[in-house]
DNA sequence: CTGAAAGCGCTAACAA
DNA sequence: TTGTTAGCGCTTTCAG
């Protein structure tokens, strides 16, 4: 099987590669008729072009591709940057450079650092927003000197970015509910805390979660929703007074990340009843809940896929002119006691001793 | 940042790049002086081989990856094919090669194709194993001559395969037992459909259903295990028998692909009571069952990503020299109704017209 | 409009 | 032991 290449359709036609290119790739500069006996040649021997060769004429100047996510240790953008740099690794060796300028925190000093990004000649930006005033208008000058801006985590929708890549906030509390309304019995009652209304990634599950609550459940209801600021003492007691309260309660949806106040209380004051706890996302401290029972369910956004799925498309893109969907929705996991292990930020870790979960209350 | 090539080797040692060319790959007829001042120039500026260039200079050795899975369409094996197909176009470039050598069906006449894959001079092998006994011997053979064989799906365990990439079957059954423990009440009777115990994946989703649904239920019991081979009429004849049978049953959890007639069953003669049913993958026609309440949740293994994995596995090892996991256990997702239209089986249909679940019985 | 030729970064055969 | 050189298949520039 001896591929055909530019070189025998020119020999067939009696042209020069040249002209054989010219006519390939639609160029100007060619008659017609050479154009189409050029074309009809290649289509007959069924010309496929190496991609290799292509690749190594074609590409002179490294890609940059600049990155710019929250720092942190031990949690959810740390999984992202390294879902990004197993990524990039990947693609050194195609002469992918990345540059990393991350902030401290979400939103903090994002302005110096994207821009000092955009002073790098960049061919796509990857981007978690923190503040979208701020961001939109690096984001839409980015794009308007054509770098390709790929939106993390959350969305920056009111700019002219490429794409984002996201879980679907709203999904994510439609997700949420769905799980609750079938642990929880008929005519259950169920809670939401969430962190700040205001935040609109906070607003949307809170949203979804009362959506899906209400179609999934039989004759439920979403009795409170309790902003508690992502502070842990609020957290707590917030939840106390909750169930202190509401006696009934069998349920209740953490949709930030700051769940640990909530399990404390609920393994304090909720013992003996069959309250629900859904959680979000994954980290350390949260294994002895999962394992204990005190949560039976966390949604989570995978980060590291995430951060992965981010540099695959803006490289797919860039080498291989794949088109951008407008929106990238990954589908939430939902950690369980059985896979708990499975999960990046957990795997590693062997099981608490005694975690051993004998025929306990469901 | 311009990357730095053997020319730039060549130029800082004051060598020709034939001899940076020598010692970078260890060739001889080179003094072991200058092969060392050569390396240490070569770490000392990062220096790291155009993939690309090389694969278009050795030309003829360019990586060949044989694949062996079953044909099928509208289906697992369909979607993992695309999962390597997928991955595949992205490597292209770097001048890899893919030789598929499909079986009709899962075993059938693979002794022949995957013969004939092994005389193509592969470098590396994706394979569904189907009888390993059959294929076992031939993954060794492979390996012996230095061929990388991944499994996908499911595993050949005697084998000296390089690795695996599957869900395990055991936790694919423990999973579904948890949720369906936190789905029904306390002291919940429930039964297991499956197709052949005789076969291990089978087997071992049943045992670890059965181990699981003892750790996390409450006073709970599997009361049956029914094989059905497989087969529509007898799937559904069972599940007939088990519901007139079982009055208290309110779990059923089928571990195999077959789940319409159990559906269709439960629909039929199960109307009324909260049964739940859990089932495993994802097809097109199960969509109507999971909008309208009558599949609770499935547990799926996602073929696409095993196949894209699988190849990403291989090629990183053989391009970057990456070590091979002894197995690679993908964590299964679980669909619901919420999530069902982000999954790669259903995403473009869109709902159902009546599937609207206006508070019904969840 | 068309052809010739110079690379892309690396390998390998052949000289020296 | 080392240097030189001719490609790999394609793109792109520069003459004609």
């Amino acid at each position: 099987v001896t591929r055909v290449g530019v070189h025998d359709i020119a020999r067939r036609a009696k042209v020069s590669i040249g002209t054989v290119d010219r006519a390939l790739h639609g160029r100007a500069g060619i008659s017609q008729a050479t154009r189409e006996k050029v074309l009809r040649i290649a289509t007959s021997v069924g010309y496929t072009p190496n991609p290799t060769a292509r690749a190594l004429s074609v590409r002179r100047s490294t890609l940059r591709v600049g990155v710019c996510i929250p720092e942190e240790i031990h949690f959810f953008y740390d999984q992202m940057r390294v879902g990004i740099e197993d990524e990039a690794r990947r693609c050194e060796s195609l002469g992918v450079e990345f540059i990393y300028r991350p902030v401290p925190n979400l939103g903090e000093s994002e302005k110096r650092q994207i821009t000092a990004l955009l002073r790098e000649k960049l061919h796509a930006l990857l981007v978690v927003p923190g503040n979208p005033k701020v961001v939109t208008p690096l984001i839409n000058k980015a794009e308007a000197s054509g770098v390709r801006v790929v939106c993390i985590s959350t969305d920056a929708p009111l700019s002219r970015r490429s794409t984002v890549v996201c879980v679907n906030p709203e999904l994510n509390g439609r997700l949420a509910a769905e799980l609750m309304a079938k642990f929880v019995p008929v005519g259950a009652e169920v809670a939401i805390i969430t962190g700040m209304l205001a935040t609109e990634d906070h607003r949307k599950k809170t949203e979804g979660f009362q959506a899906g609550f209400f179609t999934h459940s039989a004759r439920g209801a979403v009795l409170a929703v309790l902003e508690a600021h992502e502070s842990e003492e609020e957290s707590y007691r917030k939840t106390c007074e909750l169930l202190a309260g509401e006696k009934r309660l069998s349920g209740i949806y953490v949709n930030t990340v700051n769940c640990l106040p909530v399990c404390r209380a609920v393994q304090e004051h909720g013992r003996g009843r069959q309250l629900r706890l859904i959680t979000t996302d994954l980290f350390q401290e949260m294994v002895p809940f999962i394992e204990n029972g005190t949560i039976s369910a966390s949604v989570y956004q995978d980060p590291y896929r995430q951060g992965q799925d981010a540099v695959r498309i803006a490289l797919d893109h860039l080498l291989e002119k794949a088109a951008i969907a407008p929106a990238n929705y990954l589908n939430p996991a939902i950690v369980l006691c059985s896979n708990l292990y499975l999960f990046r930020e957990v795997a590693g870790l062997s099981p608490t001793p005694n975690s051993t979960r004998t025929r306990r209350s469901a």
